[in-house]
DNA sequence: GAGTTTGAAACT
DNA sequence: CAGTTTCAAACTC
């Protein structure tokens, strides 16, 4: 252990750490290496060109037997996935290799972004770097063309999609944009390459972008390492080179289905019956190529949606943010290859320790106690790897808002984490839930559990993604809300207004969307969902003697219809005395986001930094790109990492740095106004969903804005509603869920008008 | 760290 | 749906 510490400790001062954003997806299907994506993801052999992706197949293809054997009760499996976990994790970690094959993949340029956390400075100078890479060098031509910083245009992301073992769908060619941290200067990579990278990068406008030249091996540098099942939470993935000296870490995006259980959901997308998902668990791995094809089918995932993607992804734009919004989520739902992933955290992510990585993640994972405790006490050996977890996190949330969900920054939690602060990321502790119910914060969150997590008898690894993916549809089924963010913000839609007015923090900037249930805690503590996302209480909370510092349910109430609209909370409330009053109508509370950081002080002081890189526009990066999910549960999934996004452009980095500002984060587009209004039809659609008591947005608000919002906005709210109107659930294409191939077509048409 | 409190999730 | 149980986080000591 403590050998390791010290190398972990080694390695973060003098390695490259790259972090690897998600790549975009580029249209152009020609490609690759492998050619033709299509055929790639078709045959897993050819998979080579995407390193990980290779490794992921072979891993999924130990998923052990017992998935093989045909759909059944999710606890069935899970009982013979127990008996059978054994064996499969073994030969998982004998599957385990590195892949030069990445090194190939990787890498174009690199940026080099200064550190500004004060923190790392320590760590001499880190840097961060983007790098882009993409599968071929002479893509890079083309991601000029995607890339287009200065307007922000991002492309759908795809995330490495191809690596992405799962996809499914056809990706042509990826681009990659690869953030990493470098600890030294050492990058590599092609030289001309890069600049051209780097010239985009600048384009984009992010202040420290520098360039760097470099000589090193004029590869991309550095191999994804393992991607091993072990991680997952983390948006990107330690990837280490080894070819020089400097040894350079990289975090490169998991290809594919490793943190998120989007991928996953992708795949789940092309479900419908239990006949497929039966399938699915069977064929998993080894008929990738037909459940492509059926997908294609049931999806129209035609050269159109890949086009369509696209096409989104470049109208995207900051100026626009609503039009991002729904663009993200167009692309993400016409894309499906996308893999998303991961995003492997800092924690989890071993950072840097090879062996670790490189060895068994998953099998052990059944999380005894004793992986715990060893982990843990690494982290807590190396402060630096606390420091550098920390940098991770905020390059995570920064490219990819969507954790921002996750309670696992919360820095409180961390801090008082029972299990150590160790490394900050310490996430879910489940004993019984085998975190494939929401109980579990990591499952519930849409990640698969790392390492960091305390979890024992987990089943939501990488390795029983099918697992994983069937209990998630199940969970949806009964409730098509479970995994969407659980709050939203307030649509605002810009974010400008927010900022100048300085009202930003005004309620109506998020509210959790279906409200808390408070008895005992008065909506003044973590217990309360509402505080803990720091947000007000709303209409939709049923709390008792709501004292919310962020605001009262009642005062929103009275905000917005001081006279009318009596609401039942309102008796509900009687005994309220609205002292609170003060903070309310403003929700200052919100303001203290500023002060809290995620990870640690860290984050904050680097914020800036990763404020400037997320002109790059990190939000689509995330699972946009990747997963899609064709129908409306995209939105649910996607959308929040737009939302999210948007709050940090709109609002700086108050969300960033926040301790729980980051929790989902929904705009409120998901719940249009016409869901609202009571006299749209829409309103059913409403009423259908589970929880429509609480989900009805809160009414606080709303008017003002959406009054004032622009005219495209309505139309994208349109174009949400259709998409949206069953809140699908990640299998969009059950057909108990109907109309979800029609939203997608629906969508597709918006895009096309667009 | 153990034990308690809490409210969501799951179950009936 | 409502009522109850289960669960894991938040909190307390
Ligand atoms: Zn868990
Ligand atoms: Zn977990
Ligand atoms: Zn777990
Ligand atoms: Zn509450
Ligand atoms: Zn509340
Ligand atoms: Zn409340």
């Amino acid at each position: 252990m403590v050998e390791e510490a010290s190398n972990i400790h080694e390695q973060c001062n003098t390695q490259l750490n790259v972090v690897q954003i998600p790549s975009f997806e580029k249209e152009v299907q020609s490609c690759s290496p492998s050619g033709c994506v299509d055929q790639y993801l078709a045959d897993p052999v050819e998979v080579d060109c995407t390193p990980s992706a290779h490794k992921q197949l072979q891993l999924s293809t130990e998923v052990p037997q017992v998935l093989q054997s045909g759909y059944t009760d999710p606890k069935e499996t899970i009982k013979k996935v127990e008996d059978a976990v054994d064996s499969s994790s073994t030969r998982e970690a004998g599957a385990l290799t590195s892949s030069d094959q990445a090194k190939k993949n990787l890498c174009l340029s690199s940026l080099k972004l200064d550190e500004n956390v004060e923190d790392l400075r320590n760590d001499e100078s880190f840097n961060v770097f983007l790098k882009i890479t993409s599968e071929n060098v002479n893509d890079i031509a083309d991601s000029d063309v995607n890339l287009n910083p200065v307007s922000g245009v991002q492309h759908s992301e795809q995330y490495a999609a191809q690596e992405a073992n799962h996809h499914q769908r056809g990706i042509r060619r990826h681009l990659h944009f690869e953030a990493a941290i470098a600890c030294k200067s050492g990058t590599t990579g092609n030289t001309n390459d890069l600049r051209t990278s780097l010239t985009n990068l600048n384009s984009l406008g992010l202040p420290h972008v520098e360039r760097r030249a470099t000589s090193s091996g004029g590869e991309a540098v550095s191999y994804v390492q393992s991607r091993s099942s072990k991680s997952s939470f983390c948006p990107f993935e330690v990837v280490r080179s080894t070819q020089n000296s400097r040894n350079s870490v990289m975090l490169s995006p998991l290809p594919s289905s490793m943190g998120l259980h989007l991928n996953s959901t992708v795949r789940s997308v092309s479900l419908g019956t239990d006949k497929f998902a039966s399938r699915i668990l069977t064929g998993y791995l080894s008929s990738q190529d037909k459940l492509v094809h059926e997908r294609s089918n049931d999806l129209a995932e035609d050269p159109n949606s890949t086009s369509i993607s696209a096409v989104a992804g470049t109208k995207f734009s900051y100026a626009d943010v609503d039009q991002q919004e729904i663009q993200a989520g167009v692309a993400a739902s016409s894309d499906t290859s996308n893999p998303i992933n991961s995003l492997n955290p800092p924690c989890d992510s071993p950072p840097l320790e090879r062996t670790e990585q490189q060895v068994a993640p998953c099998e052990g994972r059944m999380s005894t106690p004793q992986n715990a405790g060893s982990v843990e006490e690494l982290d807590q050996v190396n402060s630096n790897r606390k420091r550098q977890a920390c940098t991770y996190c905020l390059i995570m949330l920064h490219f990819f808002p969507h954790l921002a969900n996750l309670s696992f920054w919360d820095a409180s939690r961390k801090r008082t984490s029972n299990t150590s602060d160790s490394d900050g990321c310490k996430r879910c502790n489940c004993k019984r839930s085998k975190c494939l119910k929401l109980y579990c914060e990591c499952f519930a969150a849409g990640v698969y559990c790392v390492d960091s997590c305390a979890c024992e008898s987990c089943f939501n690894k990488p390795e029983y993604e099918g697992l994983v993916l069937e209990t998630r549809q199940q969970i949806e089924s009964r409730n098509p809300l479970a995994f969407a963010p659980k709050v939203v913000k307030h649509a605002t839609n810009s974010p400008a207004i927010i900022m100048e007015e300085g009202n930003w923090n005004t309620p109506s900037s998020a509210r959790h969307k279906r409200g808390c249930n408070c008895k005992k805690s008065k909506c003044l503590k973590k217990y309360c969902e509402c505080f803990q996302a720091n947000v007000g209480c709303s209409n939709g909370c049923r709390c008792e003697g709501c004292q919310n510092s962020f605001g009262t349910m009642e005062a929103c109430r009275r905000a917005e219809n001081p006279s009318h609209e009596k609401l039942d909370t309102a008796d509900r409330e009687s005994g309220k005395d609205g002292s609170v009053e003060q903070f309310s109508p403003t929700w200052e509370g919100l303001a203290d986001l500023r002060n809290l950081a995620p990870c640690s002080g860290a984050l904050t002081s680097s914020s800036s930094t990763i404020r400037g890189c997320s002109k790059v526009s990190p939000a689509k990066l995330q699972w946009g790109s990747s997963i899609q999910p064709p129908a409306g549960s995209l939105h649910w999934h996607y959308s929040p990492v737009t939302l999210t996004q948007q709050l940090y452009e709109s609002t700086g980095p108050h969300e960033l740095t926040s301790d729980s500002a980051l929790h989902d984060i929904m705009e409120d587009e998901d719940i249009p106004e016409i869901l609202k209004d009571t006299s749209t039809p829409l309103k059913a659609v409403k009423a259908s969903s589970p929880n429509q008591k609480k989900v009805l947005p809160p009414q606080c608000q709303s008017e003002r804005q959406s009054s004032s919002s622009p005219r495209g906005f309505r139309s994208v709210r349109k174009f949400i509603l259709q998409a949206m109107p069953s809140f699908p659930p990640l299998t969009p294409y059950s057909n108990f869920k109907g109309g979800v191939n029609k939203t997608e077509n629906d969508q597709k048409d918006s895009i096309g008008n667009h």
